[in-house]
DNA sequence: GGTTCAATTTAGTCTTGTCTAATATTTTGT
DNA sequence: ACAAAATATTAGACAAGACTAAATTGAACC
């Protein structure tokens, strides 16, 4: 239906629209490492068949056809990146690239049957939602670690935007998605924190807290 | 490293050599549903590549290397099918398709991973052998049901060719690979044979027999 | 308001993979 | 042995997707 390039595209204009509220050419471009006049093109491509609107030299958003195919591709990769972690047994930082064929492989019985394999997942290994069949995001209302109050007990729930050494930092001090702990000081001095929970704990840059989610916990 | 439709053309030379013995440029295009002209422009691509021998007019052979990646192929297909089928529940008719897609996905950690997950197995579910990392193929003596003796005990371990109408005839008579059962009776007038097994059995004609390989079963 | 600069688009080219039509070769049939 | 038929290759075209360089636009600054 759609070519791997198209859906890469796709894919692009749907994460700039949520990161950052518009989607540049340059910014697409350098997404997927290719140069401005290719995306042009591509924009003018996908706007022909409908499933993007191009305002020239203004950016590109999605038609209500484009952003049901861009939910659908994120659904592919997070469930593919479930399956790796889960039941493959690689580490969340080893995922991302392979995630980024398999979401292009087209078999609607295939995804629907991987979703119910898995348990119908609403979070993957990053802790980022999981659209369901319908492009329905879960909802969850979380507290970036940086705001988050000191003795306060907190579930760690996602990491925003982890580059793969990011997240082997955080393998490396035992702080994976789940973990409960407690903020137990924030240095006024440079905002790093310090964690603690039954049987550790951990110091925290600010720059690392910066990428992190956590929902307070109650138990 | 490789594209799509230059591994589609490796696994189609691979399958006729194996099929064959020879693979000439029409069955390629046949294979792959694409024209003589174009099959003669890819293997002049992947001879200059080292993957293929072209000798113009008289078909194409594989180089050792060309050979290695054929199987590698055969085995990230065999597996994926296994995958689908074993873990997925889909049936064995359904999954061609979709292994079809997956077998392109390049990710050697992938392969060895899924190839653990299902616990190494060494045939695919149609009864296909698969080769492992090596290229090494799993050996066993087969017996074409056409010409396997009456009176005597078999095992059902592979459909060749089958189409996916084949397998869903064979489905529908509950003979499925791994079922152990005693050819009844073999008709002189057309060559159609009588199965039995503990709580059944069923009737096939000779066309559909000589689809079908087994083992003498000593149970 | 005009100037400057960054971002974007357009123009023109290239590679890959496909096709049809024309030509060449090999095989088959008499 | 040779004509006819089947197969294969070559020639020439085209679409997709990428690039570089040139032209255009919009924004930001005096
Ligand atoms: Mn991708
Ligand atoms: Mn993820
Ligand atoms: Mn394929
Ligand atoms: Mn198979």
């Amino acid at each position: 239906m759609f070519s791997r390039s198209e859906e890469d595209h796709i894919k692009a204009v749907h994460g700039l629209l949520q990161d950052a509220g518009q989607a540049f050419t340059k910014d697409i471009a350098e997404r997927l490492n290719t140069r401005a006049s290719s995306v042009t093109d591509m924009l003018k491509k996908l706007a022909a068949k409908g499933l993007v609107k191009h305002a020239p030299y203004h950016g590109a958003t999605l038609t209500a056809k484009g952003r049901r195919h861009a939910l659908t591709l994120v659904r592919r990769h997070r469930l593919w990146e479930t399956f790796l972690v889960q039941r493959l047994g690689f580490t969340w930082d080893e995922v991302h690239e392979v995630a980024e064929q398999l979401e292009h492989v087209s078999s609607e019985p295939l995804i629907e049957r991987l979703d119910a394999y898995l348990g119908h997942p609403r979070f993957d290994p990053h802790g980022d939602p999981i659209p369901d069949r319908d492009g329905r995001m879960p909802e969850r209302v979380t507290v970036h670690l940086t705001e988050a109050l000191v003795g306060v007990r907190h579930q760690l729930v996602a990491v925003k935007d982890g580059s793969d050494a990011l997240l082997r930092l955080l393998d490396a001090k035992g702080l994976t998605i789940g973990r409960v702990f407690t903020l137990t000081a924030r240095q006024d001095f440079d905002g790093s924190l310090q964690l603690t929970w039954r049987g550790g704990g951990c110091d925290l840059s600010a720059q690392v807290a910066a990428h992190l989610l956590t929902v307070p916990d109650n138990a």
